[in-house]
DNA sequence: CGCCTCCTTGAGACCATTCAACAATGGTGG
DNA sequence: CCACCATTGTTGAATGGTCTCAAGGAGGCG
């Protein structure tokens, strides 16, 4: 998980925090917002990285395909994430909006200037990295090892906390985008969740199937196996 | 790849190099070198992190491990390469000596003292994670998405790029460590591997089956589809 | 020589996939 | 307001790729 910011002096919180700058002490690196409609490309793989963004508000999925459209969703991120913080020239991942989504951007040659004489940028930007090292070797294990009801459990688990609010969980993804990040089917995640439900570990809420409660976490933690 | 590093005015290579520091600017930083038998432990998930790696001579595994016994191998370690280097306190994979290994140790505080007032050091250990981070990503896609051919044809062109020596790729790790570090099991990998020498794509050269000559590296790659 | 480890190969089982049908939802336009 | 259609999700049946179980061979080492 990305460190949650504090809010400045000023009380408002800005995205330049999470580099370990505030706006004052940095006035260069610009910010600016964006908007992108459901299902609309922000970057493509291999595209050059002239930006890093922050979700403000929506889900974005950041994938890689080959040659013949098989897909692998490296990970979701949802609002406060910072993606596409690339060390290289170029995007590493296709990243498109799940539903309707607001990004900030930065221009990532500032960030990088910033961070050649600052090392507190210097140190939070390898603190990110970091952190999608560590949640990128946690996958290697689930995809490489898992079968498709702990997978499907351990995903359950993350989305849990990184959005449950007032005990519902609302997906904004499709249940292919769970099973293209889990290296499953849709249907095979369908019927582990059905499954789910059945054992009682978890209810459907809404109208769609995309709002979800966890009934029974420890059920939930047991099927999935710590490492 | 991690940066090949140019031999310093002495004509000696060190790892300090690696971090870009030379011995002389930095003698704070001591350095020491260390031997593991065959199947020893290194370090193991969650230890402490007290030192960062590099290996001089030999090969390294780095895995986790699920409760029943599952395992997962995150990276092989070949000779030049770094490892170990977490921004944690804690590993994040057990490390474990495939045949008998030398390595080169540096405390890793002692780095930290460096990178907090150095910000060439700084920025060698994000291009470092950057690199692992990298690896890591291509690897959910292979296990995700790749069929078993297409796994072991993308294993053998990893390893010919790093270890092919005189056209013959001498691979330290057994069918078991190839086969979780692909996510399959052993016998699938040795399946895989007799196909491509039924396909005339490779051949074994030793007394044992981990010589392995690649004939024709164009069928190989056309076997791994590319992202 | 005898034992152990590692690798290969075969046969059958099983889990996830594929193919298919159907239900439910939401948006659109008459 | 409702019929229509596209999208999304569920479920069943059959297939298939990989795994499991098993046997046998080859090399290394005491």
């Amino acid at each position: 998980m990305l460190v949650r910011i504090a809010t400045g002096p000023t009380g408002r919180a800005n995205s330049l925090g999470e580099f370990g700058m505030t706006s004052d002490s940095n006035p260069i690196v610009s910010l600016s917002e964006f908007t992108y409609k459901r299902g609309t490309e922000i970057y493509g793989e291999k595209e050059s990285a002239e930006y890093v963004y922050q979700v403000k508000s929506g889900a974005v999925r950041s994938y890689k395909l080959l040659a013949d459209g098989r897909r692998q969703i490296g990970a979701f991120h949802l609002a406060g994430d910072i993606f596409g913080l690339e060390n290289s020239a170029s995007h590493r991942f296709t990243a498109e909006a799940i539903i309707e989504t607001t990004v900030r951007l930065i221009r990532r040659q500032s960030l990088e200037l910033v961070a050649d004489h600052d090392l507190v940028v210097a140190r939070n930007l390898l603190s990110m990295t970091t952190t999608s090292l560590q949640h990128a070797e946690d996958h290697m294990l689930l995809l490489g090892r898992k079968t498709s009801l702990e997978r499907v459990a351990a995903f359950l688990i993350e989305m849990d906390k990184r959005l449950t609010a007032a005990g519902i969980m609302a997906l904004p993804m499709s249940r292919r985008d769970i099973a293209d990040y889990l290296g499953l089917t849709l249907e095979t995640v369908s019927r582990a969740l059905s499954r789910l439900h059945e054992l009682g570990i978890l209810g459907f809420i809404g109208s769609t199937q995309r709002e979800i409660v966890l009934l029974d976490r420890v059920q939930l933690a047991h099927l999935d196996l710590q490492s």
